[in-house]
RNA sequence: GGGGGGAUACCAAAGUGGCCAAAUGGGGCAGACUGUAAAUCUGUUGUCGGAAGACUUCGCAGGUUCGAAUCCUGCUCCCCCCA
């Protein structure tokens, strides 16, 4: 394999990219790399403590993809046994500790998932269970001796966490460690990170200098902004656009984010070749309604394929925009001659969680049947034969009501 | 080991015997509007009930009282200071 100039690759590499500490060791790296024909070793360490992935994780994964198009080699952490620790950073409590069946589990999946995103030929996986489970109490010690508390407390999390009189755990120091470890064991030429791993991708620098290897290069992503538009995507925040997810909530998760991150989606998490990038965002100042749904087009399609993204903006036109029902809503049969409550139905059907919901939908005019508000909670239906009445209840849910 | 502080709804945070299903903010949801599930504005935000009302909820378990998120006892968990 024949690498591509270090300046082309250095373009791609740096898409997106907030820091790369140092650059200057990365050009040279790579120099090297071009010169000897020989791969470098990208690292990116997950821990599977959350299984279901996000656009916010495919930040970080696609630009590993983007390293295995330039011919260098992917390692795939799987963080069995730093998921055990939890990672502390960014966290404003202790991570409840994972039992080995749910690691095991989470990786898996995680793996699934991160497959759609990898080449999957080219992707080195490993378990760091496999050289940290067997480290002694003494080698954890001499580790730690690396570290000064000073140093760990000035992190940011920690500070925080200390001012705000929340625990601190002492093993949520050894995490930094143990990542760093990781770097030293795999000797990697190259570390992939969020820019809130920029602490703990350090220590894996200063551990493979102690171990006299050549430093790693720290590559740091930006933690993409969640459809909220202010705090970055995440489950716990229920601001996140899962991979998994069916194309239809893909679509239109995509358009409610703010118009701000329209450019930095389609820089981070689209596949759209770095060199369209800048007719992307002349677009997006000139209409930014189309460059929207341009972008929820390519992130459906990335994970769902193209015929799945047209039907999903077909979905989209016909019940968002037109408010029509659609073809896909849930047929709920009924017979005719005898009146049922709506609000029993609307529960039945799962379309609201309680009646105190649906009687406060109702109130606000949420609950249309044939395009008619209802307003009245004790409304009752009597179908005659061969009816079809279209419910729709809030925006988003659908029922088609039949009658035999 | 000693001393002090704290635990309230999805989250943050008021409330210190009845007017508390519990202020306020965030988030969520809905309506209007629109270029979209953007933005903005308005409304709404425990369960059951048509309603009146009933029931469950203020860390856990008991108790006092006509009546407790509020008082008492015990327990669990957390934080700070001193050692």
């Amino acid at each position: 394999m024949s690498f591509s100039p270090v300046d082309e690759q250095l373009a791609v590499i740096k898409r997106g990219t907030v820091e790369i500490v140092p650059e200057e060791e990365l050009i040279d790296k790579l120099k090297k790399s071009k010169a000897e024909n020989k791969p470098l070793r990208i690292k990116l360490g997950v821990d599977p403590t959350r299984p279901d992935l996000h656009l916010g994780h495919s930040v970080i994964l696609r630009k590993l993809r983007q390293f295995q198009d330039l011919g260098h080699e992917a390692i795939l952490i799987i963080g069995g046994f730093t998921a055990m620790i939890g990672d502390p950073t960014g966290q404003n409590k202790t991570r409840p500790p994972l039992s080995t069946q749910e690691v095991n589990h989470n990786a898996e999946t995680y793996i699934t998932q991160a497959k759609k995103i990898l080449d999957e030929q080219k992707t080195t996986i490993v378990d760091n269970v496999d050289w940290l489970g067997s480290m002694t109490f003494m080698d954890v010690v001499k580790l730690s001796s690396k570290l000064t508390v000073a140093r760990m407390i000035e992190r940011d999390d920690f500070s925080k966490r200390y001012q705000n009189q929340e625990p601190i755990s002492l093993h949520e120091f050894l995490y930094p460690l143990a990542q760093g470890q990781d770097s030293v064991y795999l000797k990697s030429d190259v570390e992939l990170g969020g820019t809130d791993q920029k602490f703990n991708l350090l220590v894996g620098r200063e551990l493979q200098k102690s171990d006299g290897q050549e430093p790693q290069v720290c590559l740091l992503m930006p933690l993409l902004v969640g459809t909220d538009g202010t705090m970055k995507m995440s489950k716990s925040y229920d601001n996140y656009i899962g991979i998994d997810e069916h194309a239809n909530e893909i679509y239109g998760k995509c358009l409610s984010i703010p118009d701000e991150l329209i450019y930095p989606y389609f820089e981070l998490v689209t596949d759209v070749s770095t060199n369209e990038l800048p007719a992307v965002k002349t677009k997006i100042e000139n209409d930014p309604r189309n460059a929207k749904h341009d972008l929820a087009f390519t992130v459906t399609r990335m994970y769902h394929g193209k015929q799945a993204a047209i039907d999903a903006k077909n979905h989209f036109e016909q019940t968002i925009i037109k408010k029509n029902i659609p073809d896909d809503a849930p047929v709920i049969a009924f017979k005719s001659g005898k009146p049922y409550r709506l609000m029993e139905i609307i529960l039945d059907a799962k379309l609201s969680p309680s009646n105190g919901e649906t009687k406060r939908l109702m109130k606000q005019g949420g609950v249309t049947l044939n395009d008619e508000k209802v307003f009245d909670p004790n409304f009752e239906i009597t179908f005659t034969e061969h009816d079809e009445l279209h419910l729709k209840v809030g925006k988003r849910k659908f029922a088609r009501l039949i009658s035999e």
